[in-house]
DNA sequence: AGGAACGTTGACAGCGCTACCAGCAACGAC
DNA sequence: GTCGTTGCTGGTAGCGCTGTCAACGTTCCT
């Protein structure tokens, strides 16, 4: 115990070296590539690191190397609960490696995305992870300039600029509609909040699917920038049945909104889905369990985060994969809130969301 | 434009004092003090670091100086909603000066705690947030030896290892069960998934009110140790009924299994707050527009994170509060599912959660 | 006027680690 | 036996920055 050590009493690399009878070079490549080492010398710095305690100085490490372990994470929000489980998959695919995450949050502006990229960039990251595909030029250039593997998260298009993965919220939101239609409904509205790129891709989708049926009118679509809430879904849905009484179901651009939409109904008696149908959007837990059950379309947003980290780690540890676009898809999960119409529509004596129906739909890109 | 520059093309701290006309370390303090500077260097210094677009490295700075700028938080949990609104005060609190996050997931784990807490103090943390008060002896014993500042957050309890922000489960618990028994209800279930120790305390808080009066019964509590989900809190409250099927309220741990109880009584068509009242806990958004809107115990939970960033931040930049415990108490948000009984149930037409009816506690310890 | 006190600046050394390259032994091919 | 090759190991020289301390010029006091 009462070995040769630095002023602050930590242990370095040195002091492991000495106890193993190595160099101090040797002790290094064991913790950086133990294969390189005899197998003699590999347990002699392991057992003489674990006896003392060594834990290396990513500081030094850093300096030295000139890159760091870091993955840079940018997310535009916290709150929302569709990124909380983004994170965690990003989370858990970098646990027991030695990269660890670095996130910051936009808050849905691509300005402050460029600020915050800039700031990364500068402390040279192992890798990139980013929400969408919608970067300033400025954004773009630096991250076509940038020495290390990137992901762009939750959506696809054209031009990647490393790696991508997501799906495509256009071809989601048609699906979605074409569900409604398929149940026998045409006089269908859009609500929708925050309207960030991706909601605004998923009213893409719905008004070309509105407009491909001949039934698209402007006054079916209710939007606010405010962030969204399950109140506001409620009160968007009054705007919209004010402006338009006829209305026979909603299409939600989240789960939120298609909760509060839901309560509204109940607070104003009007039968769900008799009266007017539900289609949510990210299949949050509830939404089977909800009275009735709500319709919605799952997205794999845990698979997300954890394939784009774990494809990143492999791409810096230089195994680029083969695939560099991945396209994970939805799924339409049917539910009593869009039943067709006319149908008996008591909710079951329990048990939510028995016998879903579900229509699996990879998103082709257009 | 084409200045001297390292190797690798990135400029450092010599080229922006070269520029400026100074030696690296005032360049250096130009950083750290400005004020140490005199007028004209501060400003010849400020524009070569502008024009140059110097970014400094925090590695090398890391390893001079002894210690990173990184605070390193440890909560159980991603997915819970109750820990992105800490978060998300953490974040903003942390925006703006140079200190920088870095976030782990205990998973609930106060072993897996210890291994984190372990990994984060060999790097020299600027300062630490924790969540709770239940470490492990080795945890706790790392912590008091940390040199640096620490905050514990969500609950606040005797003997703090250096700062502690949050509340009293325990007093929050016996405040709603106390509500409750205002509204005239007896047979009061408890409803409690997962059963961290902050969950464990809330029900130990009810267990003692139900003792005072005269109410308790083994029977009237159901808990699991899965992960809590609103479905969980229908099937929670289904197992309860059928234990105990003249019950007239439930106290729920969270707001999701309060959700899933109230879509349970729905299903059931037990009318609510008629036959069965319901208190949730947190106070999510959806309680308030939900039908009939939910009571809920309100949590302070964004100030928590902001908050105990603040503290953190001043203490280490040698401001320590002159208070290191605080309590941010709760209120009891008192609405529809817990009117009193035989009261007038029926939903208003619109608007949710009008007109609550807030009790406001400080949270006491005992 | 002389000295102390202050504010400001710079030289030097080193934080703990790794990149690079040289060196050495063991081995097989000719 | 000599040569090249491979596998393993070590020496040297920094990575970019800051702590420490000394030195400088200026101001203020007696």
């Amino acid at each position: 115990m009462g070995r040769k050590r630095t002023k602050s009493g930590k242990i370095r690399l040195a002091e492991v070296a000495e106890l193993a009878g190595v160099s101090p070079i040797t002790a290094s490549r064991f913790f950086r590539n133990p294969e390189a080492l005899s197998v003699a010398k590999r347990t002699r710095v392991e057992s003489a690191a674990k006896e003392l305690g060594y834990v290396p100085n990513l500081a030094a490490r850093a300096l030295a190397s000139q890159r760091t372990e870091v993955i840079g994470v940018l997310i535009p929000s916290l709150t929302n609960n569709v990124f909380s489980d983004v994170l965690r998959g990003i989370y858990d695919a970098s646990e027991g490696n030695r990269y660890s995450i670095q996130l910051s949050n936009t808050r849905y502006s691509i300005l402050q995305e460029e600020k915050l990229l800039r700031l990364f960039l500068a402390q040279k990251p192992a890798g990139l992870i980013v929400t969408g595909i919608d970067q300033t030029t400025e954004s773009r250039a630096m991250l076509e300039a940038a020495d290390c593997p990137i992901v762009q998260i939750m959506e696809i298009g054209p031009d990647p600029v490393d790696m991508m993965i997501g799906f495509s919220h256009y071809d989601a939101a048609r699906a979605a509609v074409a569900h409604l239609f398929e149940q026998g409904h045409r006089r269908i509205g859009f609500v929708g909040a925050r309207m960030d790129p991706r909601v605004q891709r998923r009213l893409d989708g719905y008004v070309s699917a509105m407009k491909d049926a001949g039934l698209f009118e402007q006054r079916l679509v209710v939007t606010t920038a405010t962030p969204t809430s399950v109140t506001l879904g409620g009160a968007l849905f009054s705007d919209l049945l004010a402006r338009e009484p006829d209305l026979d179901a909603v299409f939600c651009a989240n789960d939120d909104l298609a909760l509060g939409v839901l309560f509204e109904c109940r607070r104003r008696e009007i039968a769900v889905p008799d009266q007017i149908a539900i289609v949510g959007f990210n299949d949050l837990e509830f939404m089977a369990s909800a009275v009735p059950t709500l319709t919605s379309v799952r997205t794999n947003r845990y698979e997300m985060g954890n394939t784009a980290a774990t494809m990143l780690i492999e791409a810096i540890d230089g195994r680029r994969p083969e695939q560099p676009v991945l396209d994970l898809g939805f799924k339409v999960i049917e539910r009593q809130s869009s039943s067709p119409r006319h149908s008996e529509s008591r909710p079951a004596a329990s048990g939510a969301g028995a016998a879903n129906k579900m229509v699996a739909l990879p998103s082709g890109h257009d």
